[in-house]
DNA sequence: ACGGTTGATGGCAGGAGCTGACATCGTCCC
DNA sequence: GGGACGATGTCAGCTCCTGCCATCAACCGT
């Protein structure tokens, strides 16, 4: 066997969840949880930009598959639709993991600073989407409002999702979300 | 006169943005800031929560603006369109300030700490925005997301009218994004 | 006029986040 | 068998940020 157990990367995660769930976030130090996950505070640096990023390493994942399921549209499909078909990859990905999201999403909700981490993330995932769209031919600023648009239901959505009763699927509230939106803006 | 120089926190907000500008956010110390302003580093941190705050002293402003014109729609207006109105009102403000604002968003761009609590800001906006739609009546989620996808609008036209030539007023641009907006829900 | 209160500031100690430089030591490859 | 490699440990140090107490002019009531 190794030198080292295996996963470091991992446990860490495991370990940063835990300590952020048990005692808060601010509350947690760095040494904490390298300590929990048998590491020191400097490997968990070396695995993690900051003590916020432990918290968010699904989202590169998160965004693959989003860009996928944008590019994997039909040619024709008017961007909204590329992006509605994304956000329906996003949200049956999520709805495999329900218990883990809801414990993340309360940890991430009562602290500021992982609330402005989440939102960079999101940002990130507009980004991405836009530039999908753009290679699909839609133009700017078309392009961009699109994935704007398409995160502000994921965001609507996901918090009710969250908050919400376990039989309502994520997928769902999306398309819910989604008709809302198109009906808003016709100015209903 | 007073024991102290005037104005202390606006000292410290003009030091930080001149700082920040000539050698970068992340290689300004808070302690530089404050010298500058002719304060200590501790002062600094009486009138700003940290480092990144004192860039944002305007947005409580912007806000206060912003929900004022959504008030201030006719009472029949669509949500969207009450919206509307409440971007107007910070196109316009931001106009007079576009100096201003071009230097201290050339400083945000660039560091990621920054378009992070700029990320927070928007939402804070948001859910001002969505907050006094509920209260003309406007149910959820269509509150929310008509305040999302208006923050939406501002974002690209923002980032267009800050980037782009000195002739398109922002105000306009918001007006375009809103109706590229609407073409893209509606499916075009 | 005098004394107490208030409010903005300074000084200092200290914890926590984060980084750079160097050491350690199994593993792998030639 | 030896050297390169890679994950981890150790340590020093900077910066951000906070708590606590001191200072001192302005203000206020008597």
């Amino acid at each position: 066997m190794g030198r080292w157990q295996p996963n470091a990367r991992g446990r860490l995660e495991q370990a940063a969840l835990d300590l952020y769930v048990e005692r808060g976030f601010a509350q947690t130090t760095v040494t904490e949880i390298a300590g929990r996950a048998g590491l020191t505070e400097r490997t968990f640096f070396r695995h993690f930009a900051d003590k916020r990023e432990v918290l968010f390493s699904g989202s590169a994942e998160l965004q693959e598959l989003l860009v996928a399921a944008v590019n994997g549209a039909p040619e024709g499909a008017a961007p909204i639709d590329a992006v509605a078909a994304g956000l329906d990859a996003i949200g049956d990905l999520m709805q495999e993991r329900r218990p883990y999201a809801r414990r993340r999403q309360s940890v991430i909700t009562a602290n500021t600073e992982l609330r402005e981490r989440e939102l960079i993330k999101l940002a990130t995932l507009s980004a991405a989407t836009a530039e999908a769209l753009h290679r699909r031919g839609v133009a700017e600023p078309a392009a961009s409002l699109a994935a704007e648009a398409g995160i502000a239901v994921f965001r609507i959505a996901f918090g009710r999702w969250v908050g919400g009763p376990d039989d309502k699927e994520l997928a769902q509230l999306m398309r819910e979300s989604l008709a809302e939106l198109k009906a808003v803006a016709a100015g209903a």
